[in-house]
RNA sequence: CGGGGCGUAGCGUAGUGGCUAGCGCGCCUGCUUUGGGAGCAGGAGACCGGGAGUUCGAAUCUCCCCGCCCCGACCA
């Protein structure tokens, strides 16, 4: 039993100066979490129960789904990292330090090189294969920028898995298999969360899923579609936009555009002189930018912005890449920077890359690579032909769902969990083989799955607060039920505790505040900053032979007779579970 | 890393050159109080982020450094 007269809490009148965000406001007001640093923070006794709580439930999905726990140590040796280059890779994210003789080592940001590591050492059969392993563990990321609390901290808890087999098919089932786990985990966590499809960026690979906890503060922007459900990172949405027929359209048309290098500018010069009916949307935005020194162009309707990270993701094996600056102009003298259009791209030596909105048939006014000179009836297939496609242009909300085309909505959310296919990168940097059924050296092939435990605690509050405080769920809160006693005599005191202790035996954890001194008001505000679901008040009703049961959440109260107490509480735990 | 804001007691803050750095919360002692962050009285707690400088005198002005928060870039 948590008895509040010797916990060590300290609860916060005032709100914390350096806290913005609820999950963060809230966790140190209510004496959960104390920072120490940027991004590193200390749990007191509440918030390590919780945080326990999260993890315990993890564990038990992990282990239900028949994965097995490890444990590696967060500091690492600098060799694993440097046989899959990632020692380079990743840059000053990454913690670094020497030992006493200048040895490198890290702090581990994330454990694939060990976890293909430990398995090579240990397995070399396919009979031994499927395997799943996973720890729970603090991993530490220098982050550029900390922010939000524990939400995006530079030490933190996650829970991550791996998954080893030798087959493409084996793959697919221990990710399904991961996916489901991950189901019934944030379910029991009470978590809101939409299962988003990713691209798997840098870690290569080929699906990859994201579980987004929807709110407000969250710092990942996602797609959604109100219909058919269809979710997806922005960077993974895709447009589709049927070819048109352009047999109809006249033959290009150059005009004269005097002082029109903008969109705007040149839309206003066109409805001046056809007696309207353009828009942004009619005309073709040419946007230069150097892919790894390399120029390119990326065709977009002038009414949208190119999203570089989108379109990024579009260019595999692309690291660094990032509009035209004036330099870049000057190494190409053709291009008439406010009057660039396709038609002649490759005569400069530039790639077109257009954006799947700019489709074969589609037509446009664009540049004409001439000073004050715009052309009409430019047509996508006829006048100029694209290299390739690619997902530049920024999404919106309204855009076209690329299922059933409903217009999507686009929503804030927290990543609690990720889970994709690495394929054979690090068992082939790392030499992870196995002999097959005919004695033939195999590489395996590994997925990756992580959940983010001390983000999670973060994402559950930030879905279950108000604005009196904090409101878990059963299952996470410090303790089942809160009790308050009042007054001044020993009597509801006294009662309290055997309430408690009744309680506590029938498996049903307690905190109790038995403080003499606080006044009842002081109780309450703390019963209700902390979040516990269940309060009980053990005060003034007790003449009439009752004590009050409220429900945090909901804010609803009824008197029971002392003698129902331990039933009562047994049958609202029931109602809430 | 770019932009913005900030740093005074455990927490929230006042104090733009001049007396012993002020207030609220919290903490300690005593008395009164005890169902919605009680009252009175007394008390402890601050090298004013650090360093250098300007000045008769610096929390306050100048320079450098450090740290924190927010927006952006970044984020397996």
């Amino acid at each position: 039993m948590l008895r509040m007269s010797t916990l060590f809490l300290r609860t916060l009148r005032d709100d914390p100066a350096d806290a913005e965000v609820p999950s963060h406001r809230l966790l140190v007001r209510a004496g959960y979490i104390r920072r120490i640093a940027a991004g590193i923070y200390s749990w007191l006794p509440l918030g390590v129960i919780t945080l326990r709580n999260v993890e315990r439930i993890i564990r038990e999905e992990m282990d239900t789904a028949g994965f097995q726990e490890v444990h590696f140590p967060a500091l690492l040796p600098r060799e694993p990292y440097e046989a899959t280059n990632r020692w380079e890779e990743y840059g000053p994210s990454l913690f670094r330090l020497q030992d006493r003789k200048g040895g490198d080592y890290l702090l581990g940001p994330t454990h694939e090189e060990m976890f293909t590591l430990m398995v090579k050492g240990e397995y070399s059969s396919y009979k031994d294969l499927p395997l799943v392993i996973y720890q729970i563990q603090n991993k530490f990321r220098d982050e550029a920028r900390p922010r939000s609390g524990i939400i995006r901290g530079r030490e933190f808890v996650m829970k991550d898995s791996y998954s080893f087999d030798l087959t493409d098919e084996g793959l697919d089932i221990s990710y399904q298999r991961h996916r489901d786990a991950y189901i019934s985990t944030f379910d029991r966590l009470h978590l809101k969360y939409n299962i988003v499809k990713a691209v798997s960026g840098a870690m290569g690979g080929s699906k990859s899923e994201e579980f987004l906890a929807p709110c407000d503060t969250g710092e990942d922007t996602y797609v959604l579609c109100p219909k058919c459900g269809f979710a997806a990172n922005v960077e993974a949405m895709v447009t589709k936009v049927a070819a048109a027929d352009a047999s109809k359209v006249p033959a290009l048309e150059e005009l004269d555009t005097p002082n029109t290098p903008t969109i705007d500018s040149l839309v206003a010069v066109l409805n001046e002189k056809f007696g309207g009916g353009y828009t942004g949307a009619s005309t073709l935005k040419n946007v230069m930018l150097m892919a790894d020194n390399k120029a390119i162009s990326v065709l977009v309707p002038g009414d949208r912005e190119v999203d570089l990270k989108r379109l990024q993701a579009g260019l595999p094996g692309v690291e660094e890449l990032r509009t035209f600056e004036e330099a870049d102009f000057a190494k190409f003298p053709n291009l008439v920077k406010g009057y660039i259009g396709p038609q002649d791209a490759e005569k400069s030596g530039i790639t077109v890359y257009a954006d799947p909105r700019v489709a074969p048939g589609t037509s446009w006014v664009t540049g004409s690579n001439k000073k004050n000179r715009h052309a009409r009836n430019v047509v996508n297939g006829r006048d100029f032909t694209p290299f390739a496609y690619v997902e530049a242009a920024e999404i919106r909300e309204g855009d076209a769902c690329p299922e059933c085309t409903t217009a999507v909505v686009i929503d804030r959310a927290i990543e609690i969990g990720h889970i994709f296919q690495l394929g054979r990168k690090y068992a082939d940097a790392l030499g992870l083989t196995v002999l097959d059924q005919n004695g033939k050296s195999q590489v395996v092939t590994m997925g990756s799955y992580g959940i983010g435990v001390s983000r999670a605690v973060a994402a559950i509050a930030e879905q279950s607060y108000d604005e009196i405080g904090l409101s878990w769920p059963l299952e996470i809160a410090p303790a089942k039920v809160h009790i308050v006693a009042t007054g001044k005599e020993d009597l509801p005191f006294d009662t309290a505790l055997d309430i408690g202790n009744k309680l506590e035996a029938a498996g049903i954890s307690v905190m109790l505040d038995d403080r003499r001194d606080p006044s009842a008001g002081v109780k309450f505000k703390d019963a209700e900053l902390i979040g516990i679901p269940i309060i009980m008040v053990v005060g003034k009703s007790l003449a009439d032979g009752k004590v009050e049961l409220r429900n945090r959440k909901t804010g609803e109260k009824s008197e029971v007779a002392l003698a129902e107490a331990v039933n009562s509480v047994t049958a609202l735990i029931a109602s809430l579970s």
